[in-house]
DNA sequence: CGCACCCTTGACAATTGTCAAAATGCGTGG
DNA sequence: CCACGCATTTTGACAATTGTCAAGGGTGCG
């Protein structure tokens, strides 16, 4: 049975991907209780300034948090697949400083920050590992800043779609044909802080170098360490490693 | 007795920010055994691929995590001063995804791994408070992919000092006079992601619209608000409003 | 079939970078 | 106290990257 196309599923998955769970943490995992929701593309379902008291998971589709300027100009900050709990953050910051908007079709499963506390205070194990699901997502945000200031167009995407397949194939969810990926590159864009012409420019040369394929919502990577090599990749900050600084108690 | 120049203080100033400590929090707080270093100025400490068995926080000076290209380019990641704990991550990740430096002479003290998890195991309420500073660290670098993607180069700069000078005044290191700031305009443009000449120019428009003043290591706001609007500033990211999203039991 | 939405292309503008050099300020040692 | 060296700030000319604006073409969906 897949473990990518539930909530629980994906929890366990990403946690059990931090530290080795034992059968209590199992349990405790596979005992909270989700809300299922599903939304259409381009949907916004967390604002800035609201004070939620759920965190959620996706589990299919696409999802990104945004900022806007005083003219209106969205900024992506991150883009969130299948596993990942883009506002987990909430569950200690009481005020959202950004918005959560959906990018394709997506299901999102939400459970209560009094459910996740006490998951915390049961297992000191399963506290640690949510908080280092949360210190990896601000491992992608440092990647962010240097990314975004330190490479050029074409790199600068080439690096954005080396760390999107490491992460789908993380869950399971990437193969020989690449994996499903719904932005468009005027998004992408926003994701990298560069207009659509850019980017568009950049995925030709990428394209043209034999890199990659792009084609109705689908990436394919065709020559890794070409990309890896041209967006001056090291996917360290993904901390995929599985080697938590800890001794797990099983 | 000032709380802001040493580690125990403030870590108990930090961590009272965050939610009220009770006398037994107070007293684990303290109770914490710390090693000591000063350093000189521009002195990495901490290494990009290293495993420490400590983290540290910041008591005198400003420090910075950086990240080089693969041409020796380096970009700045962040900005510390005291009272920060630039590498709390190291607590959950092992392998450190960038380097550590001192900016000028700094103290550093330094509290083991081990000590501080004892910490979250004694106290939930410590543990969270530590988790959420994390957090926050965390919505600095959403602050900072914004910041650089969508302002020019002077509403960068403007941006930037705002949040140097909350989070100055955070530590009570700001007065009428403004607040010590050891970075070359150089070093400001690493964190911007501008050269030296565009921080240049972009400081002097600051100075010309009578907004700073920037002299010998020092800077002083002259027109708080004019330079919010500048810099497009809404300082929430910074979560100084002490009003975590659970009640504390003291 | 037509309307969105997305990708593509080209001409031109604007911001920022690069390079180089001069001016200023600061600390050290004579 | 002054001289020197070094880091930092400032300035100017020019180049490069990216943005802006505009338009055409493809594709999928109602």
């Amino acid at each position: 049975m897949p473990l990518n196309d539930t909530a629980p599923g994906l929890l366990a998955l990403r946690l059990s991907s931090h530290l080795p769970l034992g059968r209590r943490e199992d349990e405790l995992v596979a005992g909270l209780s989700w809300r299922v929701e599903d939304m259409p593309a381009r949907h916004t379902f967390i604002r800035e300034g609201d004070t939620p008291r759920y965190s959620c998971m996706l589990v299919r589709g696409v999802a990104m948090r945004t900022q806007y300027t005083a003219e209106g100009q969205r900024q992506i900050l991150s883009v969130h697949i299948p596993g990942d709990m883009p506002d987990l953050q909430s569950i200690h910051i009481r005020r959202m400083d950004h918005d959560l908007e959906t990018v394709s079709a997506a299901r999102i499963a939400f459970v209560s920050h009094d459910d996740l506390r006490r998951l915390c205070d049961d297992s000191s194990q399963l506290g640690a590992a949510l908080w280092r699901e949360s210190l990896i997502d601000a491992a992608l945000f440092r990647a962010a800043i240097f990314r975004n200031a330190q490479l050029g167009a074409e790199a600068r995407l080439a690096h954005f779609l080396c760390e999107m397949k490491l992460r789908y194939e993380a869950v399971e969810l990437a193969d020989e044909a690449g994996f499903e990926f719904p932005m468009s590159q005027e998004l992408i864009g926003e994701v990298l802080g560069l207009t659509v012409v850019s980017i568009n420019k950049a995925a030709q040369a990428l394209r043209a170098q034999h890199l990659i394929r792009m084609e109705k919502g689908r990436v394919v990577v065709l020559d890794w360490n070409g990309l890896v090599r041209v967006g001056q990749f090291d996917g360290t900050f993904l901390h995929q490693d599985k080697s938590p600084p800890f001794k797990a108690a099983v």
